[in-house]
DNA sequence: CTATATCCGATAATATTAGTCTTATATAAT
DNA sequence: ATTATATAAGACTAATATTATCGGATATAG
């Protein structure tokens, strides 16, 4: 529990070495997963969602690779989690609620709170306070 | 991600109809699982875990059940995921790590930071502050 | 035209979580 | 003593989520 998983590590992964290697260089997916024995295809899919997100911007073909495109200060991590994973919360009642226990669930409120503050924590930290070198 | 498990919310929901029931009147798992519609095995299981950390204390036999005996208030949440779940980390290589990575990793320190940020914030929960009625 | 890169859906493998089954032990009540 | 009811605990199965792989597509530099 309270894991992050491997594509979102990945993802930071690569965004702090496309951030050393500087602003408008490209860095291919067999660069990275090369350099830090991370598989090819999974780092590639999520990359893929970075794209996506235009958070990175592809170049294809010989030479091609991504590039960072938007200021990683300027990204929150709860947004970038959710990039990578989707929805995320403490407890799945907060988003996909089918349970037909919620109105009497003695436990919701203060879950409820729990989650605000995971959510707080992360609205202020961002990308770049993960990924920066320095 | 950040999820937390069945067995933590059904330990919550446990708790909570236990100490609105009153300090010495005992709880048997039928019963709450009943009221809950919580797998009773299941319960049971975490029930057991929370009398071996003498969290609560089980009386055997007809007219049994269990009974609170640590103050919820005592009790913080890390302590109580860690009880139920075993350690707790954003990421494996703070525990079980064999990462032959680790003395390169780009994003370590910055992930242990948000670990610490983590473990800050539900040390400074008691399980009182979730399953209290009031 | 070819080599190399991203794109993307489908699938397989693995790990984790959830739930079930069975047997044992303790004890209150009859 | 026997029975009914409660917890204790390990083994097992099922469901779900995560991680990894595969196959074929598009784009493009040389």
């Amino acid at each position: 529990m309270l894991k992050i998983t491997r594509k979102v590590e990945y993802a930071l992964i690569a965004l702090s070495q496309m951030q050393m290697k500087g602003d408008d260089s490209l860095t291919s997916v067999k660069e990275i997963s090369r350099q830090n024995d991370i598989p090819y295809e999974l780092l590639a899919k999520t990359m893929q969602l970075l794209a996506r997100a235009e958070i990175v911007e592809a170049v294809k073909g010989p030479h091609g690779g991504y590039q960072i495109i938007k200021d990683p200060t300027d990204i929150k991590m709860t947004t970038f989690f959710e990039i990578i994973e989707g929805p995320i919360g403490f407890m799945d009642c907060y988003f996909d609620s089918n349970c037909d226990q919620i109105h009497t669930c003695s436990i919701r409120t203060p879950i409820q709170r729990i989650n605000d503050s995971i959510r707080d924590m992360f609205n202020n930290i961002s990308l770049n306070d993960i990924t920066r070198s320095v």
